[in-house]
RNA sequence: AGGGGCGUCGUCAAGUGGUAAGACACUGGAUUUUGAUUCCAGCAUUCGUAGGUUCGAAUCCUGCCGCCCCUGCCA
């Protein structure tokens, strides 16, 4: 199973950096997110490489979080972004830090601009603000105030700091270029006023820095070497360069940037995520159906799925957006070999065995995994009632249909052959009872005489069979694109969680994950299954091959 | 006076001048007490396009075409 890690354009920058001995040759990686929201399985992407970059490389991967504006976030946060890379596997070690860790290194950071004449308190309102940037095909115009001198700026700055001044009425500007065609070196505002409290360091501070003085600098603090992030920050580089090399800090990082990932059938972005929570259109950030890390725990999903996930999309630049069904694949991959096998009927028509004796029980052993004996076997009860699935009947079959129907015979896994006889139906005509018997030569659902049935179903006993919760769930949204064509909400898919009630086989092998035979892989619901009342989420169906004609 | 990126199979993606990897999906077929799994086979004469350089081009050059990002005191 030993797998070449394969090759891409970062690790091809790496290479080259080693080779010339950059940075000693060391490799520090970081993975810096925002704790205004839950991580997602394009930010797994991200930790994957970051930390997975780090290890092959000997080096080490950070955690830092970009706390640089407490009107958006939230300790929450920051909790549950540790636990989901933790449960990803990846391993931070010692290195845990916050960008709030540095605002009083950046602060001096800015004074050492300030004094080189290279940073300046503006006055310009906002909108002013937006007149003087220019636009995309016209030039900026210089700021009055680009030319105070460096005492005044120093003075003007330090009573920013002092809380001397409301919000939005001063920032603190890098002094680079208004003509740049690149619109992030038109002056760039390094730090704004905002009198709001931080959740770490409290009210210290009512000035704070943006993420592109902020992000740059702090990379440059923790020595990272190779500071990876996606493609819509290629413009910042060289405004990330600039903050790097006007300023003396101790380490010199490199900006490298790849494509974030997108997947069909979902939405990534934050923003619409937190819609998705806040209008209650799930049930929280860890809802099955969602694409974050929880959602996706709680659904089922597993750490090694995830990664191997991860390492099959690869990392490149072109913007692109992978099927889910590659995610899928990937969780049954994992779950075949781990999952015992059960039966569960999640939609059940009484089948009853006429020449079956009445009050007989009989136990057949079922093993747990076809191709894993070893993981060991349980006892299944059978009676003279039991459910099977209203699908595997059909009163008027068509061709190739291996199931039950009337004169054909079927294995009843584990147990015995069955032929149906005939049906009693209500007076709607609704099919309430399938009746069969049963061949006592074919004990242990097989033949001496080696007869063909090309059907096996799956059942449990009417008295030796509970009833559970089974959540079954679809894409969260009905196209592969939502909000392409309208609001993305209005592509939300209706039927996305379908509860419905199930019948189990008694006694449940110990573990969380299940493939429920035929019907798809299962895990107990980790916040609202209870011992009395199990709840179980589909994971994902089982593939078919079976199309009716 | 615009700038920065990206175009290789349905979807991702290797390929770095020597004659198109792999994965998913899909299609056949074998095995099967899960229409699952497993196995085997098929699946880009061509790399957005048009020229050029070369013995040889997805790779180099030129021109077109298409898509994405940038005018927050968000990150």
């Amino acid at each position: 199973m030993e797998e070449q890690t394969r090759s891409n354009f970062i690790k091809d920058f790496i290479n080259i950096d080693i080779k010339e001995n950059k940075n000693g040759g060391k490799i520090v990686t970081r993975f810096p997110p925002e704790p205004n929201g839950y991580l997602h399985i394009g930010h797994a992407k991200s930790i994957a490489l970051n930390f997975g970059l780090a290890k092959e490389f000997n080096g080490v991967c950070h955690l830092r979080m970009d706390d640089t504006n407490p009107s958006k976030e939230d300790v929450e946060y920051i909790e549950s972004i540790q636990e989901d890379i933790k449960w990803l596997g990846f391993d931070w070690g010692t290195n845990f830090f916050f960008a709030s860790d540095y605002f009083e290194t950046l602060y001096g950071y800015a004074i050492e601009l300030i004094k080189a004449g290279k940073a300046y308190v503006c006055d310009l309102s906002p909108e002013e603000m937006r007149l003087y940037r220019g636009t995309l095909v016209e030039a900026g115009k210089e700021s009055p105030y680009r030319n105070r001198t460096v005492e005044e700026n120093l003075d003007l700055f330090q009573k920013m700091k002092n809380g001397e001044f409301p919000n939005g009425t001063r920032v603190l500007r890098a002094k680079i270029d208004m003509s740049s065609p690149n619109l992030n070196l038109r002056d760039p505002i390094i730090y704004r006023i905002q009198h709001t409290h931080h959740h770490r360091t409290g009210d210290s501070w009512c000035i704070y820095p943006m993420y592109d003085f902020a992000h740059p600098l702090s990379d440059a603090i923790e020595k990272i070497t190779h500071s990876i992030c996606t493609l819509e920050f290629e413009d910042h580089r060289p405004l990330y360069d600039w903050f790097v090399n006007n300023i003396e800090t101790p380490g010199d990082p490199r900006q490298i940037e790849f494509a974030r990932l997108n997947l069909n059938y979902t939405v990534m972005s934050k923003r619409k995520l937190l819609e998705l929570v806040q209008k209650k259109y799930v049930v929280g950030w860890d809802d099955p159906r969602m694409p974050t890390i929880s959602g996706l725990r709680r659904r089922g999903y597993t750490p090694e799925a995830i990664r191997n996930f991860c390492d099959a999309i690869g990392v490149a630049k072109s913007n692109s957006t992978v099927d889910v069904a590659l995610l899928e694949h990937f969780v049954r991959e994992d779950l075949n070999t781990k999952a015992p096998r059960v039966m569960a009927v999640l939609n059940p028509i009484k089948v009853v065995i006429d020449n079956y004796p009445e009050n007989q029980v009989e136990y057949f052993e079922g093993e747990y995994h076809p191709d894993f004996p070893e993981i060991g076997s349980r006892e299944v009860a059978f009676s003279k009632e039991i459910f099977i699935e209203r699908e595997d009947f059909e009163e008027n079959p068509p061709k190739k249909y291996f199931r039950l129907a009337p004169g054909q015979e079927v294995r009843l896994k584990y147990a015995y052959y069955i032929t149906c006889t005939h049906v009693v139906k209500n007076d709607t005509g609704e099919i309430i009872e399938v009746h069969c018997s049963y061949d006592p030569e074919s004990k242990g659902a097989k033949t001496a005489d080696g007869r063909k049935v090309k059907g096996t179903i799956h059942w449990v006993s009417a008295s030796h069979s509970k009833n559970v919760e089974v959540r079954l769930y679809e894409h969260l949204f009905t196209c592969p694109n939502p909000g392409e064509e309208r609001d993305y909400k209005d592509d939300l898919n209706p039927t996305s969680l379908t509860t419905i009630s199930a019948k189990i086989e008694e006694n449940l092998a110990n573990s969380t994950h299940f493939q429920f035979l035929r019907n798809g892989y299962f895990c107990i619901d980790s916040k609202d299954s209870t011992s009395e009342k199990p709840i179980f989420n589909r994971v994902v169906s089982l593939k078919s091959s079976y199309k009716p004609e």
